[in-house]
DNA sequence: TATTAATTACGAAGATTTTCGTAGTTGAGG
DNA sequence: CCTCAACTACGAAAATCTTCGTAATTAATA
């Protein structure tokens, strides 16, 4: 069975940091998220925190402080996200989802291609 | 430019209820909730007057209650909240959220038949 | 008219999320 | 050994969301 993973808005920032730049310090992250929007150190620290708890990140001790990765896979949460979001706004239906998704007219023709050649494959697994 | 439209999880649970009655007291958005979940008459009625505020939904006096409707079109929403996860968690890229979305293996014949076709469209449309 | 049932309005408690201040710890350098 | 800077841990305020109890209103009816 698929363990159900979520993350709040703040979270969700944090670990997009993680996942873009690896392992990194409070101070680093904190750095990068401020280059978003204002956020305190501590602040920076208490999620990181709360996360570790959660189980969404890992930690080792490096010199006085810590170093922070992810713990989960992008890929993974995207996943429960897209899942959730499906449910909840969309009935449950791919199809609508992506009727919508792809809709919206930010799609290059390079992703056009790549998708058309998912469905290919998706439709010879028949 | 396009206005952001948000709903929390308990808003867009009676938006979809709203989208698929119509037009319902406070009494019948109850009880259709009830359906899905434990939920005092208060709870319901408190949301809808919050919704109302919010311009997320319309009424009208009716006897001595009133007829609540939704005040924004299910696909205005949907495309919301799926520009806010497409940014929030896929860095903004269709790409990789369609082929997420593609990938889960719940996708029917049928879909594939049509997001492909809407695929072609959108080809042409170069 | 008095009672009852249905409904609304209001407010507040509880839960979750977000933010940050403060105190304490630790290591480096004088 | 003392001081300073960097860091952590802790707790709590602030903001948002969810839930519901209570009081007031209104309309039907006994």
């Amino acid at each position: 069975m698929k363990k159900e993973l979520k993350a709040t808005e703040s979270e969700l920032e944090i670990l997009q940091i993680l996942w873009t730049h690896g392992e990194l310090s409070v101070r680093r992250v904190n750095e990068l998220q401020s280059e978003i929007k204002n956020v305190g150190y501590t602040t920076t620290l208490k999620l990181l925190q709360i996360m570790f708890e959660k189980g969404l990140c890992t930690r080792q001790a490096e010199g006085r402080g810590h170093i922070y990765s992810a713990a989960i896979k992008k890929q993974d949460l995207q996943q429960s996200l897209l899942s959730k979001l499906l449910d909840s706004a969309f009935s449950g239906s791919v199809g609508s989802m992506a009727m919508q998704l792809l809709g919206t007219g930010k799609t290059s023709k390079e992703e056009l291609k790549q998708i058309r050649n998912l469905i290919d494959k998706l439709e010879e697994d028949e």
